[in-house]
DNA sequence: AATCATTAGGGTAATTGGGGAC
DNA sequence: ATTGTCCCAATTACCCTAATGA
């Protein structure tokens, strides 16, 4: 298994991304749908997002 | 001179699918059944996926 | 042959999306 | 203006046993 290692990028799951932020899987969901947040999709149309945007954005806020 | 290099699709496993799309193993299984995914059977019955497919998919359901 | 991880099933909790409202 | 909560339907996660894969 595993033939191919290539870098894939992590994904988090909408509770996961709200635990960080400390704020409510809605309110994330909010900040995908206006576009403040990248996000995947599965197929049955959940949302799912980047790991390291995550923390980018989060760096980003930092001192503010 | 590449004498037999045909395009063989590489197949996934359904773990490996399920990284992809941080979603559990089961979840591929359901989307294989419900004919989101297709899916190969091994001798078995296990399922294998075409590998174009499933970043394809993933690509698909960027953005919004 | 024997071990151990993975998968297919099926059932039942938990999470998520969407919509609007407060 | 942003966030949290409530509702509902759909999707997904976790539980188990038996079979397959390696």
């Amino acid at each position: 298994m595993d033939t191919d290692n290539a870098v894939v990028e992590r994904l988090l799951t909408p509770a996961e991304v709200a635990t960080i932020f400390r704020v409510d899987p809605k309110t994330v969901s909010r900040w995908a749908r206006s576009g403040k947040l990248n996000a995947r999709r599965t197929l049955g149309g959940h949302r799912r997002y980047p790991e390291n945007e995550i923390w980018a954005l989060l760096d980003q806020h930092q001192g503010e």
